[in-house]
DNA sequence: AAATTTGTTGACCGGCTGGTCAGGTTGTGG
DNA sequence: CCACAACCTGACCAGCCGGTCAACAAATTT
């Protein structure tokens, strides 16, 4: 009955072990609900009951509504921007967006919730993370469109236009999690398994490689 | 000053135009507003302002909001449907699959409001059109992927999932819609003009057509 | 032109929402 | 073991929400 947290020693106080523990639990349960029912749907009340804790206690963690949501969204973009490594460090195209195809259809498998969340609020107008996308975005677009024209200039891939190949990517990968639900019907009623997961992949990873002049994995 | 509708004879009953007239007005500000702040978020307050109507009014055509957002989904399932025409009649993947391609960019970029409270309805697990998934949308999508399978067999184009390649189409055309606010700060703050929308869906076309193994336009 | 149906609207209501707060409990440092 | 800080929570509140309704205006029928 001791669940003490005495190995993980650094900061490993009872009174910061709470305040971490509660506060990836209360967002974890908020990634969720917001998810399902979008931020003008989800209710403190729901968010505190999927938490299993009194929604009084929401408030002594995050002030408002708001400010939770930020959270929520600020975490997903980390996720987001942390698979952008696999495009870094690759000599040739065909690896370097092979592995971006790979990590971005992994993450939507993993953080579905999150990949929602993000979706609705772009598609709100971002009121919340507009700055985000006028600065740490646009910069990362920029980077990567200018790694893709190199690798077109030196003929490497055919010479497509490398911003709507970044949207593509995003938009076919995020798919799988955003639009899992129609999937999932369409699949009779089942999410799609390990073995599915790894067709859809494949799929997309050989269309669109195939696509800008490469032959596949 | 005289705008009545007497051209119009058949049943232009000046009543029936009054209903007619009045249920598109709410309509068209109901799309907008649950495009853009989701069902919860959305109000029939916000709606009826943007309509230029009292709230009770809205309340005379369309008895609870759920009926109203009921309404503005099925709508929009009806334009998607119509698009779909492009792929029959097409003896040949490549126009087919390109005219689908077409009509989806177009309306993309003329539906935008009703792509989002599809993707948002679709996000929030399809409360009100599951019905439409398993029925008509699997039939047709039953019939597209019969229809491209029967292309491969017969080597016009390469052996890709079909289903898959559905997934990519509808992800990647809708993305310029649903995610157009992205593209929009990504694009120095300015919407798509003319020529950039002929850009994105010459390089969809491009892309996808030679990723399954075509030439392209 | 009377009667009837359809359209219009301000005022109102119960219920739920995000947020507050006082008072209690638990952990921590001296 | 005491004092203080961090944590917890039931009860409460003002404000907004979807929806109702009675009373009225306009069109249509008879």
């Amino acid at each position: 009955m001791d669940d003490s947290a005495q190995k993980t020693r650094t900061r490993g106080s009872r009174r910061t072990d709470i305040r971490r523990e509660n506060e990836q639990l209360i967002l974890r349960a908020a990634e969720k609900v917001f998810a399902e029912a979008g931020f003008g749907g989800a209710t403190m009340q729901l968010i505190a009951d999927m938490a299993g804790l009194p929604k009084a206690n929401l408030h002594y963690y995050f002030a408002t509504k708001e400010e939770l949501y930020r959270r929520v969204v600020e975490d997903i973009f980390q996720i987001w921007l942390r698979a952008a490594d696999s495009f870094d460090n690759a000599p040739d195209p065909a690896s370097g967006i092979g592995a971006y195809i790979e990590a971005k259809m992994r993450i939507s498998r993993e953080h579905p919730f999150g990949s929602k969340v993000w979706a609705s609020e772009v598609m709100h107008g971002a009121p919340v993370i507009q700055d985000y996308l006028e600065t740490t975005l646009r910069d990362w677009t920029e980077g990567r469109i200018t790694a893709i024209r190199r690798w077109i200039d030196q003929g490497q891939m055919a010479p497509i236009d490398p911003r709507h190949l970044l949207y593509m990517i995003w938009a076919t990968t995020q798919h799988y999690a955003d639009f899992g639900h129609q999937i999932e019907t369409l699949n009779g009623g089942k999410p799609l398994n390990d073995r599915q997961w790894q067709a859809a992949t494949d799929s997309v990873k050989a269309i669109i490689l195939r696509g800008i002049g490469l032959s596949g994995a």
